[in-house]
RNA sequence: GUGGCCGUAGCUCAGCCUGGUAGAGCGCCUGGUUGUGGUCCAGGAGGUCGCGGGUUCGAACCCCGUCGGCCACCCCA
């Protein structure tokens, strides 16, 4: 194999891209119906904007980035992710003004090895709601993740919640969890012991070190009392939308620029060591962060590649409503043009180009997965085609004039 | 970044231990069926055995190196 796809990238070629654009469709149809509107930002952007509000961990993190100097002499990163694209785009354009609901779908990039649901290239579906401190918004997003999966038939989802509080009740909280891991250090990992010092909170999502951190003290024990009735407003909301989850207290985020409100969505019978097919939360700080007017924000991330790998097996589709069938040569003209009225009759159509047997047309039918095959021969004379469905073997004599409303109906 | 497993036909894999001129199933093409696919039967095409080096009269097979894939750890903005 001389050429390959590079190291955790991925071709995706029909038949098996119908997925793809299914799903496309679902969320932008889904996005619009909730008042949102597309927002598309650059592939790359200066690899400040990425490494500015990502705090604590920006070692770590920049070693996952795909970060390259331009002919210009500029750093410059493909996006890991779009939120930030998206909250500088806004600024950029002047601020928030009232709110702002945006979506996006596209590439992101992160250099990591590859394995079962985590490529160097993945696809993201996200929105942004920006400007609306009410915990109303947090709960839209967090449904609108959640009706999405529903949608694309995804099953057994679970909502994990949690609460991570505002700056002041996480620095008090970190505190605390220090204390407590320096009481167990005899039994934390050698990772965890590197990292309870910079990041703690990450240390209670460690495989390695779950049985260690039982008891832990959690953010929710830290929250002020605004952050709890903001809390307390997302859950009461959750309920009256009938979305049900599960308060996960372990759940945290290692960014600085969340607050309050995280989530995921675990598919629970998907079995990968990346589990969570999307997330989202609250972050209010990001605006200051990058430059812009304190502005409170929520969003969510959707992972395509991942929910494609945890959707039941769709039915085999049809991908074409007609395939038109030459059996005699002298009406090539004919079946010509007959394959383009049926195309811009609004139909997916398609025929054999060159000069092949009867058999071999069927075969070319069944592979580009063909509702109908229409045959034209000696009964075009009459006005009529032989439509065979390909699924039972049921043939139907119809006439030219009925085709379309009958392929439609 | 760490570890395990794996690279042989388009795909999934057997052969490797015990070296002797490359196999199966599926898929593909043709015919049986001069207007019928998906089933059945017959025939056929298709491979620098990932790549480089070494050992040997001889290497898919043994040895060294290298590249790639998958999964897990890690990470997960």
């Amino acid at each position: 194999m001389t050429y390959r796809a590079p190291k955790g990238t991925d071709d995706i070629l029909p038949p098996a891209s119908a997925a793809w654009v299914e799903a496309e469709r679902v969320f932008f149809d889904l996005a619009e119906r909730y008042g949102y509107g597309l927002t598309l930002t650059p592939m790359f952007e200066s690899t400040e904007l990425f490494s500015r509000g990502i705090g604590e961990d920006t070692e770590v993190v920049e070693k996952q980035m795909y970060t390259f100097v331009d002919k210009g002499g500029r750093s410059v990163t493909l996006r890991p992710e779009a939120t930030a694209s998206v909250v500088r785009a806004v600024i950029q354009a002047g601020g928030v003004v009232g709110t702002f609901k945006g979506f996006y779908w596209g590439p992101m990039f992160r250099y990591e090895r590859p394995q079962k649901g985590r490529r160097r290239q993945f696809s993201q579906a996200g929105i942004e709601y920006l400007g609306e401190p009410d915990p109303g918004a947090d709960v839209e997003v967090i449904e609108l993740g959640y009706r999405y999966l529903q949608e694309l038939d995804v099953p057994n989802v679970e909502v994990r919640l949690n609460s991570i509080g505002d700056a002041a009740d996480r620095s008090e909280y970190r505190k605390r969890l220090i204390e407590f891991l320096e009481s167990r250090r005899d039994d934390l990992s050698e990772d965890a012991l590197r990292r309870m010092y910079d990041n703690p909170m990450r240390v209670l999502d460690s495989k390695a070190d779950a049985d260690a951190v039982a008891g832990a003290p959690t953010p929710a024990d830290f929250l002020s009392s605004e952050a709890a009735d903001h809390f307390a407003g997302v859950r009461a909301g959750l309920e009256e939308a009938d979305i049900p989850y599960r308060i996960v207290p372990t759940l945290v985020r290692g960014l600085d620029y969340y607050n309050r409100t995280v989530w995921e969505y675990v598919p629970l019978d998907f079995e990968a060591a990346q589990s969570s097919v999307g997330g989202g939360g609250r972050y209010d700080p990001l605006f200051e962060m990058l430059g812009g007017k304190p502005t409170p924000a929520v969003g969510v991330a959707m992972g395509l590649d991942r929910i494609l790998l945890a959707r039941n097996e769709a039915a085999q589709k049809p991908l074409l409503d007609a395939y038109v069938i030459l059996a005699d040569p002298d009406r090539r003209t004919e079946a010509t043009e007959f394959v383009r009225r049926l195309r811009d009759a609004g139909l997916r159509a398609d025929r054999t180009v060159g000069d092949r047997s009867v058999k071999a047309q069927f075969k070319a039918a069944d592979r580009a997965r063909a509702a109908y095959a229409l045959v034209v021969g000696e009964e075009w004379d009459e006005g009529r085609v032989t439509a065979r469905d390909l699924a039972t073997g049921e043939q139907f004599s119809v006439a030219l004039e009925e085709i379309e409303t009958w392929l439609k109906r």
